[in-house]
DNA sequence: CATTAGAATAACACC
DNA sequence: TATTCTAATG
């Protein structure tokens, strides 16, 4: 180590030797904890421990007295991994390294730091954040607004292309002329239209939060120093993932003291889509001239074989800064590969191959549920696991599906939540203007939006012009007067300081809103208003309703986790990060996984990084498998086998072949029926294709379904019987087909279930879970 | 203005 | 297949 010679301050000189934090570590992983000054490049692979060398990297700066714990700017990309840090950093350290007010997401600093300078950027401070839905609505009104037929220039469109500007820190002014040529060259006004409007609203989308803070970094040299001044190191994790703006937001804070560490793994680089450059992390030591590199490639996570056979995959890329990774574990498992018929067959066996490693199987340990989990490319995949998992009882978790935030009845009440806060909030007035009914229709939406444009006023002021003015009457001017009353009322509610989760709830019942689910007969009522209660609960935690809307919008990432052993079900990008003992990577199949996308774009490299990241999470044991035939939108369509399962290394792959895809237990338990017996043929050109048959020159032999349609012997149950199921409860039978039944469920509503899972019951109530 | 049936259309990954 | 949008009807 070469700084020895860095001074260390007189705190730092008192201390006992001893660090706790350095203990254990590997010497490049020492070296990259002690190299404490200057810019530092740490490249790590996959379960190398770069979390461990980060965290006793910030422990050492603060023990050794370099920096308190509010000088340090620590930043990650997902809430999970900042969590994940901070909670490290404390037990190192004990109370000391709690209060790290600046280790946070990109987004999550961004606003902070933006909160501070709004008016530099045309803000006020309590603006708000937009998500993707109302970034969405607003620019289609952008897109009207200029007179442009919504049909011919979907919103969606134009919302990528301003991202990626944003992503490359291009404000309207800088936008390059050769780029506005997409629609029709207008994308580029459309733009500062947008950009005008979010403004006249004090709203900021996602982008915009490092964005402003970068314009406002540019322009006033001050405050950038001010911040320069206060960040003494820096510390990034995933560097391979930031995109211009980040990656410049980052270099002019460094800039003064170069006391940046940057963390990243150029094999694991998969955020391309949204704007990452890897090109960041190659071109680190220009940008900083006598960076040291330090490599970290001793693997603590998983065993020889599924190392190999990663390595072996992304091998096959080029441009890699290039790693070596080895371990000292044994040798363990091969990575299993295996071939099913269709996709509902390999949501199937992997549920018996679960439950058999919770049994323990082949000499190994027994496995628990949350040491196991199943990684997919695209979350359209999920449901087959899902459908397959109820059927069986097995209880799962899915992460990054449906966002509790982003369901449509919070939503909602987090409209009516920010117009008590801010009255002046047309997107969340449009929203709830109407809902429940109050009997204003198009049209009184456009006299008042006439209205407000015509006074400068807000939707809200426009509506109580537009009423004084009689513009609107008939039954809607009562249900509006009422509205606009309640929002008056929970605004000043709000201004009193009265207790917002007592507000919130009188929000949502005086609103009518939670009246309104109620009176809903839907099956999914019941769960709506389930979760609007949650929602209530979870105000708890906060100190107001501002604070909680901001929060939310932030957290885009979902760990609901608790509730005792479960499987995790999520996407690989999703899975980034994360480890567990067992894996299981289904739907390795072109077009699927590769995606099709990337085949046509030549996006392969990335695929094939995400494919290792996948391999990578596994720590003991690993299995690959593809599906011949896969039911898209209703359609069955034939896939041929993943490229990159060309790429395994055979000698660390050990080839299953299902035991009779029909034969034992499975065929005792679910049944197909005909229909779809009949429909599997439609995919046995399969056989002939060049992906099968690669296959089978190495030894490789799915097995199709041999098999007559044999007729359903299981009695189904007749329309109106009681019955009982092992996850949903007690229901009653609606209509049957085949061996198929639609139940409504007292308590989970209505559900396709398979009658073999039905037991005949006649309670009502008492849901065992 | 609300309701409804039928058509169109969708799906890659996320802070 | 499941949701969302549109036009036609009440």
């Amino acid at each position: 180590m070469t700084d020895t010679a860095i001074p260390l301050s007189t705190r730092a000189a008192a201390r006992p030797v001893a660090a706790p934090w350095l203990a254990d570590l590997n010497p490049a992983q020492r070296q990259a904890v002690e190299a404490v000054e200057g810019p530092v490049l740490m490249l790590a692979g996959a379960g190398t421990g770069k979390t461990r060398a980060l965290t006793a990297r910030i422990a050492q700066i603060i023990a050794l007295g370099r920096a308190r714990p509010h000088e340090i700017l620590a930043v990650t990309f997902t809430n999970r991994a900042a969590r994940e840090m901070r909670d490290r950093v404390a037990r190192l350290l004990g109370e000391v390294g709690e209060g790290m007010p600046w280790l946070g997401t990109f987004h999550a600093i961004g606003v902070k730091i933006l909160r501070r300078h709004a008016e530099l950027a045309g803000l006020k401070s309590g603006f708000t954040i937009l998500d993707t839905d109302d970034q969405l609505r607003l620019m289609k009104q952008v897109i009207i607004a200029a007179g442009i037929d919504e049909k011919r220039l979907p919103a969606r469109l134009l919302a990528q292309i301003i991202d990626g500007w944003k992503n490359r820190a291009l404000t309207p002014d800088r936008v390059p002329g050769a780029e506005g040529a997409e629609f029709e060259g207008r994308a580029p006004a459309l733009y500062a239209a947008y950009q005008q409007r979010l403004r006249e609203l004090n709203c900021c989308d996602f982008g915009d939060l490092l964005l402003h803070c970068l314009t406002i970094f540019r322009t006033h040299e001050d405050v950038l120093a001010e911040w320069q001044r206060r960040f003494r190191y820096i510390l990034v994790d995933e560097y391979q993932d930031t995109n211009v703006a980040q990656y410049l937001w980052l270099r002019l804070l460094a800039q003064a003291h170069h006391n940046i560490c940057c963390v990243g793994d150029d094999d694991q680089s998969i955020y391309g889509w949204r704007g990452a450059e890897v090109g960041n992390i190659l071109r680190f030591e220009k940008d900083f001239p006598g960076a040291r590199v330090i490599r970290l490639e001793q693997n603590y996570r998983s065993t020889p074989h599924i190392l190999a056979a990663a390595s072996g995959v992304i091998a096959a890329n080029r441009g890699r800064l290039g790693k070596t990774l080895w371990t000292e574990l044994e040798e363990g498992e091969k990575v299993r590969l295996i071939g099913h018929w269709d996709g509902e067959e390999e949501a199937r066996w992997i549920g018996e191959e679960i439950e058999s490693l919770q049994r323990g199987t082949r000499g190994m340990d027994p496995f628990g549920l949350d040491q196991i989990a199943i990684l997919v490319r695209a979350g359209h995949q999920m449901r087959a696991f899902e459908d397959r998992f109820l059927a069986i009882g097995l209880p799962y978790r899915v992460i990054g599906g449906p966002r509790f935030y982003e369901r449509q009845e919070i939503r909602d009440a987090m409209a009516y939540f920010r117009l008590a806060v801010s009255p002046g909030d047309d997107l969340a007035f449009e929203r709830v203007v109407n809902l429940p009914r109050r009997g204003l229709g198009e049209k009184a939406l456009q006299t008042i939006q006439s209205t407000a444009r015509a006074h400068g006023l807000s939707l809200a002021g426009g509506a109580e012009a537009a009423l004084a003015g009689r513009k609107v009457a008939g039954k809607g001017a009562a249900g509006l007067r009422a509205f606009l009353d309640g929002i008056a009322r929970w605004h000043d509610a709000v201004l009193a300081g009265a207790n917002h989760v007592e507000l919130a709830q009188v929000i949502l019942d005086d609103s009518g809103y939670t009246a309104m689910w109620q009176a809903d007969r839907s099956p999914e009522a019941e769960g709506r208003l389930e979760n609007l209660k949650e929602l209530v609960k979870a105000l708890e935690e906060f100190d107001n309703l501002q604070g909680f809307l901001e929060h939310v919008a932030l957290i885009m990432d979902n760990d609901s986790g608790q509730g005792g052993e479960r499987v995790t079900l999520m996407t690989l990008h999703a899975a980034k990060g994360l480890e567990f003992p067992a894996v299981f990577l289904p739907g390795w199949e072109d077009g699927l996984f590769p995606s099709q996308r990337s085949m046509d774009a030549g996006g392969l490299e990335e695929e094939r990084r995400l494919a290792y990241v996948g391999i990578t999470r596994a720590e003991r044991f690993c299995v690959i498998s593809f599906a011949g035939n896969r039911r898209i939108w209703g359609q069955w369509q034939a896939a041929l086998p993943s490229r990159f399962i060309d790429e395994l290394p055979p000698e660390h792959v050990e080839v299953l072949t299902p035991p009779g895809l029909y034969g034992g237990r499975a065929a005792a338990s679910a049944a197909p029926s005909a229909s779809v017996v009949e429909e599997r043929a439609a995919g046995a050109d399969v056989y002939n294709s060049p992906g099968w048959k690669r296959l089978q020159s190495r030894g490789i032999h799915p097995q199709a379904p041999v098999r007559p349609a044999k007729r359903d012997e299981e009695p189904a149950f007749a329309t109106g019987a009681r019955v009982f199921h092992q996850k949903y409860g007690y229901g009653t039978v609606g209509a049957v087909e085949g061996n198929k039944c639609d139940v409504t469920f007292d308590h989970a509503g209505e559900k396709k279930v398979i009658a073999t899972y039905l037991v005949a019951g006649a309670q009502a109530g008492d849901v065992p879970f």
